[in-house]
DNA sequence: CTAAATTTGTTCACTGGTGAAATATGAGTT
DNA sequence: AACTCATATTTCACCAGTGAACAAATTTAG
């Protein structure tokens, strides 16, 4: 596969060109933008490839994390489906998943029976506490040669992006 | 949905508890990568859904986009899988859906008769010139309060990112 | 000058993810 | 209580993307 430095180069002069055809083009915001989704999909990519050797996949992984991350161990589809970004049916796939391999329990909820609660098990604990040490390298290494400051700057840069999101997919039709 | 700032925020508790158990982690570039995947994730789903008016994807759009961007407005299935970071076996769908609605043309090379050549076509320009313009007010907002110099630094971050994943993926075993 | 190795692209079978409808529980209203 | 209406999850049918096997054309080595 091309290497990433050269995907770029190629998408910065080709929006050279095409805001020459079209000047009213936002050229700084759109290589802003064609960047930011090029190293997100290459982080992406390696995080599934790293997670690989352990037969689990990104999404998989994630919802078990937020499990092992929160204090009673627990959660409901639902509420996973928030914090993933996943639609409710993947959900369902993934709890069926990572149930299959006795990660996590499934069980309907006491209050209100619509629920259902999903809870992390001690084997899905000892899954996590092996898997992520490994990982560590490389996700440091990714930042290799980044200052505080800079990677300061970066979190504060993602997350006024973040807001700025926030407040486009809130406004549009009030 | 929930908003990105709320997932953000969990994240960001959640990481906090599991460096707690697992001090070795590296918390901070765990965040950087988390908040990364989660805003790229985020500008992703909004080009798709920018582009779902116009009933096109998003690796379709690209693929056709690098081809109006290119002087000849031609190239081959194998330099656009490396371009687009695309496997083969998904170009070879997606130079057929364009071809089927006419915005690109498929035909054998002359020179090397194992090559395919790619050509967008006048209504394949046609199409991206119309469907642009009204993209550029969302690309515009996204980074609205930014700074020139926030975003050259933007810039400059991601593209070291960037260099440092080439390095990555250079080095495992030489 | 031919035989093996390489390059290029396609087909096939499968995994991952989504929208629309179905199911089931709960809550509010008369 | 019966009648909506809303919420939570699952099922079904489909779209998007991938790895492995294949076919055709070209390059390389003997």
């Amino acid at each position: 596969m091309a290497r990433l430095g050269d995907c770029i180069a190629m998408m910065d002069e080709g929006i050279g060109r095409v805001s020459q055809v079209i000047p009213d083009m936002p050229a700084t915001e759109a290589r802003l933008t064609r960047l930011l989704l090029m190293v997100g999909q290459t982080f992406d990519e390696a995080v599934e490839q790293a997670l690989k050797p352990n037969k689990i996949n990104h999404s998989d992984f994630l919802t078990l994390m937020i499990l092992y991350s929160r204090p009673d161990g627990s959660s409901t589809p639902g509420e996973l489906c928030e914090y993933t970004s996943q639609g409710a049916t993947n959900m369902t796939r993934i709890a069926n998943a990572l149930v299959k391999r006795g990660l996590i329990t499934r069980g309907a909820s006491e209050e209100d029976r619509r629920r259902v609660v999903i809870r992390i098990t001690p084997a899905g604990r000892r899954f996590v506490q092996k898997l992520l040490p490994p990982l560590f390298p490389r996700v440091s290494s990714a930042f290799a040669g980044f200052s505080d400051a800079e990677k300061r700057s970066f979190s504060r840069l993602l997350r006024k992006l973040a807001g700025n999101l926030d407040r486009l997919d809130e406004a549009p039709s009030p």
